[in-house]
DNA sequence: TTGTGTGAACGTTTTCACAGCG
DNA sequence: CGCTGTGAAAACGTTCACACAA
């Protein structure tokens, strides 16, 4: 689930696998919680099984980083903690802003992921005027005509939109012409944003559907297992032809 | 964004490659736009615009699924809909579980992508007997100790959770012990499965990770003027005062 | 002519397997 | 020894460019 971005680096993308770089939130994760208790030092393959990925993957990841495992011993988890949150960027403190403040907006306020690492709510922002005023997670709810004012004067770079799909794309280009450079978004809709913005979605339905997918393809593998029952549609079939099915999409139910 | 456990090349993988099916619910989605506002025909390019992806990509894509496009005139958008919704799975029903009705599990019950497409708010659970029998979304919640139960009943095959940390791993083995074989997963923990079951995740704290890395190379960059040509950055200077943050902290290594 | 469908080139990511350091 | 770090191979994904159907 990439971003919307085109990756079209101009200048060298010296650096980093983006795949490298979305695990490393997962690492830090895991030595964190090594760290809480205490473990002074961690083997490739341990840390691998704790965040979930496979030991050859990791152990190649933070060679992109340096060297900064002891062979024959480990990593020391202090020491690799700090590394991955400079290279990650959360040594420094981020103001956000979350736009639309619904269910989804609160949920988001109140999660405590937040702040606990380098990431401040600096203002919730939402479009009605009965909201203003309100505290949600201790930080009072401030109009939408504010925006651009909280963003300049907050020095706020990333932005969250939690808004309705239908207002999403413009409160985008508020953001984007008031400064911010990074957008989180939850609506379901493409955004369009310039060149140099980076926007990355978090989309529910889409994460169902491709669930769905995998689920269908489950029930039909057991029922081939099975009975020689019509295992639905399994893999590819053909029927490419416009014939048998002409139209008539409608959702039937089991 | 890829599953919890290792992936399972185990067979036959004869099918749709997993970064397309990523895609389809994003087609699908443009696609039904355009339903609705009675559009009869797309071309690769047009869709694949409208879904934020290149035409290439879109058409490589739908080349899995059959050639269910027309050379010089493009795809019909019902037959589009319908056939990429049955290779979803969608033209079936899929009743699903919330676990974990704080405010993200009372969001997700509300959101209205669920039901427009195939899936359907089975039951909400939480754990707190307050919360028992209050109606979030206008169904009433049921406490743990039915969700064995409420699986069972329901023949649920995809549970959702929106539990605390703490909670996940519990909560998942119950729901894949019941029989759920597909879990999206917000929690921000790392989810143990046995082979079979699906796990998606959806991790807020690890999306604004990423955006911070990103965010911190364009600072370095915009300070590191290599060479005069091309300075990229568009239209907006940079206002990102607040401060550059090149400190060192202690913790350091043995 | 138009725009799909696709082989082939290219780029990225994962996995393998082992040299070499502590 | 044990475990990291890394070339090289394999797998996967994207983009190109054009033959060819409508």
């Amino acid at each position: 689930m990439a971003t919307g971005r085109t990756h079209r680096p101009a200048t060298r993308s010296r650096g980093i696998p983006e795949a490298t770089v979305a695990r490393l939130p997962l690492y830090l994760r895991a030595l964190t919680a090594l760290s809480e208790r205490s473990v002074p030092t961690v083997s490739s393959e341990e840390l691998a099984a704790a965040a979930g990925v496979n030991s050859a993957k990791l152990r190649k990841d933070f060679s992109y980083l340096g060297s900064y495992g002891t062979r024959g011993v480990g990593y020391d988890v202090e020491y690799l903690v700090y590394q991955i949150s400079r290279e990650l960027g959360l040594t420094q403190d981020w103001p956000v802003v979350i736009v639309g403040i619904g269910n989804l907006g609160a949920a988001l306020a109140n999660y405590g992921g937040f702040a606990s690492r380098g990431f401040r709510v600096a203002a919730l922002i939402d479009a009605d005027p009965a909201m203003a005023g309100k505290p949600v997670a201790g930080i009072p709810v401030q109009h939408t005509d504010e925006l651009e004012k909280i963003i300049t004067d907050n020095g706020v770079s990333i932005g969250v939109i939690a808004t309705p799909a239908g207002a999403a794309q413009q409160v985008c280009d508020r953001l984007v012409a008031a400064g911010v450079t990074s957008i989180l978004n939850f609506a379901p809709t493409v955004l369009t944003v310039p060149d140099g913005v980076d926007v990355r979605k978090v989309d529910l339905s889409i994460e169902l559907q491709i669930l769905a997918f995998h689920e269908q393809r489950k029930a039909g593998e057991e029922a081939a297992a099975h009975e020689g029952a019509v295992p639905a549609p399994a893999g590819r079939d053909d029927s490419t032809d416009q014939g048998p099915d002409g139209d008539v999409p409608a959702v039937m139910p089991a």
